[in-house]
DNA sequence: AAGGATTCCAACCGCGGGAGG
DNA sequence: CCCTCCCGCGGTTGGAATCCT
């Protein structure tokens, strides 16, 4: 007998979020606190599965994201961390800071992944492919109805870490300065009528014509989060630094590590 | 200009694991 | 233990946007 749905489908809005319903997932998140997805939807009158706001939530809505391209020196660590821990985008993306795993998880998908391997590098053992012998890598064309599960998993050195950290981001902001309207026609909502604010916080959700929400991160840091790691993410304008930092602790922690981890050779090569 | 091909990313899906009864 | 519920993760998809011919 298969696993019950995570809730029922029948009468549920599904894809694209408007603007309206991003406001009362916020607002209620606001009121309330992140958690129970199952039973939030109805609480906050959400015509929408739990999996559904948390999903919004987690990847576009939280006040920390950070929108916008990825740096290069995010682009770095994304590439190294991946070497060590392979497809564990939520770890990854814990070491970013106001970056979502599936943001990581896209980027590596349509930019890293094809970047490597142009580059002569297999992006899944990050090791360097045989130049005579070229590794034909079938990108999927288009839309694969094949649902089947994936085959077999490449093995991957088990790292036993702590759950992944969220940073919240004291991102340059870009929106702040125009205090009601942005540029091109961007509607800038302050965070304060999405929320009773009472933390002090200030920002703007960003939409555009179309509604479409540009960034949600301008934020000032936030009041509860892990202040032993506002000295590793170091000052604005310092992220190669902080980013580096990042890096160096979680080679730190695979050399505490040594006995249960099996790193593969690049891995390895980074220790020494 | 048109329309087919490709890219990109927000959103969905199913599974696994932890917590609690 | 076993079962159920819930959450979070990683893989996959749909379709808008962009590129190419």
């Amino acid at each position: 007998m298969g696993r019950a749905p995570c809730c029922s489908k029948v009468g549920l809005h599904r894809g694209p979020w408007t603007p309206r319903e991003d406001t009362l997932l916020v607002k209620y998140i606001q009121a309330h606190g992140e958690g129970h997805w199952r039973s939030l939807p109805k609480k906050a009158g959400l015509l929408r599965c739990g999996k559904s706001c948390r999903l919004r939530w987690m990847n576009y809505l939280r006040p920390d994201i950070k929108r916008g391209n990825i740096t290069p020196d995010e682009e770095d660590l994304i590439i190294r961390l991946h070497s060590l821990l392979g497809n564990r985008w939520s770890l990854i993306a814990g070491r970013l800071p106001g970056r979502t795993d599936n943001e990581i998880k896209n980027y590596w998908n349509t930019h890293l992944s094809k970047r490597l391997l142009s580059q002569g590098t297999d992006p899944n053992t990050h090791k360097k492919l045989p130049p005579d012998n070229p590794v034909v890598v079938l990108f999927p064309k288009k839309k694969r109805k094949n649902k089947s599960k994936k085959p077999i998993e490449q093995e991957k050195p088990k790292i036993h870490l702590p759950k992944p950290i969220r940073f919240t981001s004291s991102v340059q902001c870009t929106t702040k300065s125009s205090s009601q309207g942005g540029e091109n026609g961007q509607v800038l909502v302050p965070w304060s009528e999405y929320i009773n604010d009472d933390e002090n916080r200030t920002g703007f959700l960003c939409y555009n014509d179309d509604h479409d929400l540009i960034n949600s991160s301008e934020f000032e840091c936030q009041s509860h989060h892990d202040h032993d790691h506002d000295h590793v993410l170091g000052a604005e304008g310092d992220s190669h630094d902080s980013l580096e930092k990042i890096y160096e602790e979680y080679l730190q922690l695979l050399k505490t590590n040594e006995d249960q981890v099996q790193l593969d050779s690049f891995a390895e090569s980074l220790l020494i």
